[in-house]
DNA sequence: GCAAAAGTGTTTAGCGTACACCCATGT
DNA sequence: ACATGGGTGTACGCTAAACACTTTTGC
């Protein structure tokens, strides 16, 4: 079925936001909010956070500023996923939509904001969502999945200091498997981008665990990729 | 300088285009084709081929569809780079670029149609282009040198069939260093993505080298990605 | 036979994995 | 003291890099 000739192709931004929250075993695995389509079409389906793009907004911007009305929060990782543009992706009109990807942090993802229009759910079991934001969503966990095992970001999820336990506590969360302490423990101090703070973790009743904060002043020239802000417009 | 309220964000699609050519030694190195633009703005500066994204034409059609305007070649590689969005970085106008990259087989490029309004010229020392568009070849270039290293595209700069001594050559125009042909025969046939023709090369003074063909069929479930094409729309 | 590139074999170094073991704290 | 997770040491196996060596052609 052909679009009508006269109606412009619109431009929107959408974002996939996840963060980490336990289960029911209480283990941390990857959420992400959703809101409720509240006109047609595809009226009361969930769907990404997003909107048209405004003519003055830059496009990470508008990703930041869906993300903070939708949660409450401000982004600490952001990123440009893909551009969806298939004809009949949406139904009546063309809509071209640029895709960011966010990870928040996932104590105050805790408390975000929700309401009746806003819901988390487990990334890994979707219900059916509107227009193809299935296949992104999942397209996102792929790029998540990827890039958490070569590049630093798996911090994004956790506040300013963080023990090691903690943070492998994220790659096991994301990467769906556990992970060799002492190996872990390696790799991280060897890749030169951890500090720490000086202080321990205490009160758990065992050996109490150093704190450490991500030095973001140590990327490398090798590893920085371009358009790659340490921090998120918000 | 703010944009006038009533221009509508615009759509636009273009293509970065990499064909291998002889350098002035006669090594082969990344040349891509750029075309001059013939109205304001920006008028006679040179700039990525591409233009408005027609209403039912698919993103990716849109950039074939360039590619073959401008080189008369069709892509052996197409993918979607960035989509380059900020709100000056075209005068007058909000314009939103959707930008996808794309390989050529090198020798088809050598006789490809060029005109005074289309020039090719290599991709590492370019000269100043419209827009944004130094930035855009720049980071096209970063991707198809960290891709190279872990996917398989270089054949796409090759014909049906090579050797690998002529895709070693490849590896080495852009990666621009020089390989160890022992150990980089033993890396590819490892992949198992090559297949014997059971052919040689003659003609030359030395023991004929296997003619191969890269299997489209052999590429593991790990390694593809999502939206990957086997043959890109043309 | 000789030059030159194709193709094979072998050694070494680095790195990730597996796992044994010691350390420090709350109870 | 002892249980528990923090933290260290060490051996193994795989792979990439370096390079010596053999093979096969045209001249």
């Amino acid at each position: 079925m052909p679009l009508a000739h006269d109606a412009p192709t619109r431009l929107a931004v959408s974002t996939v936001i996840f963060a980490l929250r336990p289960d029911s075993v209480g283990r941390p695995v990857l959420w992400t909010p959703l809101v409720r389509r509240t006109r047609e079409p595809q009226r009361g389906f969930w769907a990404l956070p997003g909107g048209w793009l405004p003519p003055n907004e830059e496009l990470e911007v508008a990703a930041a500023r869906t993300l903070r009305s939708t949660t409450g929060l401000a982004p600490k990782y952001l990123e440009q996923l893909y551009t969806f543009g298939e004809v009949d992706r949406s139904p009546e009109a063309r809509v071209v939509s640029v895709v960011y990807w966010a990870l928040v942090q996932s104590d105050e993802a805790a408390r975000a904001t929700a309401g009746p229009n806003v819901r988390w759910v487990p990334a890994d079991t979707l219900p059916e969502l509107a227009f193809d934001h299935n296949r992104i969503i999942e397209y996102a966990l792929w790029r998540l999945r990827n890039k958490v095992e070569y590049a630093q970001i798996a911090h994004s999820f956790l506040g300013e200091t963080f023990t090691l336990a903690e943070l492998r506590e994220v790659y096991e969360a994301v990467l769906q498997r556990s992970l060799d302490p002492a190996n872990f423990r390696r790799q991280m101090i060897a890749s030169g981008r951890l500090r720490e703070t000086g202080e321990r973790l205490a009160g758990a009743p065992h050996r109490p665990p150093k704190l450490y904060r991500y030095d973001t002043s140590a990327a490398t020239a090798e590893s920085r990729e371009p358009f790659m802000r340490e921090r998120p417009a918000s």
